[in-house]
DNA sequence: TTATAATTGATATTCGAAAATCATTGGATT
DNA sequence: AATCCAATGATTTTCGAATATCAATTATAA
């Protein structure tokens, strides 16, 4: 019970604060890609100093999100086909990947996890009735294909499988995914979350890859894109 | 004509410069693992202030390189054996996608560069007269394994297999690898690059596959590694 | 008019000092 | 003797000013 001084509240250094917020509003779309990203603007609207802009700044372009000219400043990383194409190849590959190794390894607690994320998933819709996405169903649903992959007991891969969802967040957020999207999700989620507790691993690859590709294909079938600099 | 007075004559900003010769030293080995990298002997050794260090540091922070904890500073990464281990299966499964990729996608030049590569290679003998590694040698051999995955095209993949390739790296020099290495490099490569450039992908497979295994052998037989926290 | 060079303004980069945090030592109390 | 608290020192984190670079505009010459 030691009354540690500690009472700020955060702990947090700033440049992790602001990296959070940065990779939010870049992810959610808000800064649009492209974008210029000036430092007396972010030292405005987030209210911290040059050191750690940069720093937050420099991480995020180590993982792409932003890019780096040298001597002429930082944008939000552009967006086109070919990397969209190159990102759902990405996917697919460390989806099945995970997916594999986890079937191989995975315990029963593994498998238990996958069944309560699959009933928490079906038990929200994805839309609320004014037409939005839900939050809480897009929580479950993370959590649901989190809990797939849990058991593959690769930092390395989990690691590169988080940066590439934060990605593919980004571009499915840029297009209007979901307005267009009458599509059955959960029979798709339970096939899957079957396929892989039975542990044929075959069947759960071909699904998860049809899976992502079926994303990819809704979201370029919107073309809400094109705004920005989205004709490569 | 311009009497300008930019004659420092680089180009390259502060920060990219102290990156790459702290990510050499790092991957050579001059920094040891679990290191603590202070600033104030960082700024001596490298001649630079805080802010172009503070963002190289970032970026290695974000390949793993370097650990940071907060308000604690920055180290060199640790080496374990579960981390090997880990870096081990993950080349394997990036290899053999590079390859069997490049396999389906490749043209007659990419072949001809592999052809070419492994002549090359071959011209060198990995170890010079008084049992030192010869530079010429390691660099050929990085050309011939990069002239495998050439025909990908997945940037992110070849992003990816290059942070892999600087972490093996590091392990390779960590211990003394080739001290041991009376094993035959030529024919394994000489065997691969057949396999590749005939398109026997399964085959390939099980070659880079075994390749990067026996290394991986090689680099956990000679124990030197021990005094660096290795006990994972 | 076109093209080249110089100037200005805007912006990114870097440095050095101030503020905040962590680790360690020494002293007081039980 | 052991434990807890306070104070010191070392180090990181952050800020604000100075420097260097880039981009756009004006001026000059062909």
């Amino acid at each position: 019970m030691t009354i540690t001084k500690s009472l700020e509240g955060d702990g947090k250094t700033l440049m992790a604060s602001v990296y959070d917020r940065l990779r939010a509003d870049i992810v959610d779309g808000v800064r649009r890609p492209g974008a210029k990203l000036r430092f007396d603007e972010l030292k405005e609207t987030y209210g911290v100093g040059l050191s750690p802009l940069r720093e937050a700044l420099t991480r995020l372009a180590a993982e792409k999100l932003v890019v780096l000219e040298e001597h002429k400043g930082f944008r939000v990383a552009p967006i086109s086909r070919s990397d969209l194409h190159d990102l759902l190849f990405m996917r697919q590959e460390v989806e099945m990947l995970g997916i594999r190794r986890s079937i191989e390894r995975g315990d029963d607690q593994w498998e238990a996890a996958i069944v309560a994320a699959i009933h928490a998933l079906g038990k929200r819709v994805n839309l609320t009735p004014d037409g939005h996405i839900d939050p809480e169903w897009e929580l479950r649903h993370r959590a649901f294909h989190d809990s797939l992959v849990a058991a593959c007991g690769s930092p390395r891969l989990l690691l590169l499988r988080a940066q590439l969802t934060d990605h593919a967040d980004r571009y499915r957020r840029l297009s209007h995914y979901y307005h267009s999207a009458g599509r059955d999700h959960l029979s798709e989620h339970v096939a899957l979350s079957e396929a892989v507790v039975s542990r044929q691993a075959e069947l759960a690859e071909r699904l998860i890859r049809a899976h992502l590709a079926r994303t990819v294909e809704i979201i370029l079938s919107c073309e809400d894109l094109q705004g920005d600099g989205f004709d490569d």
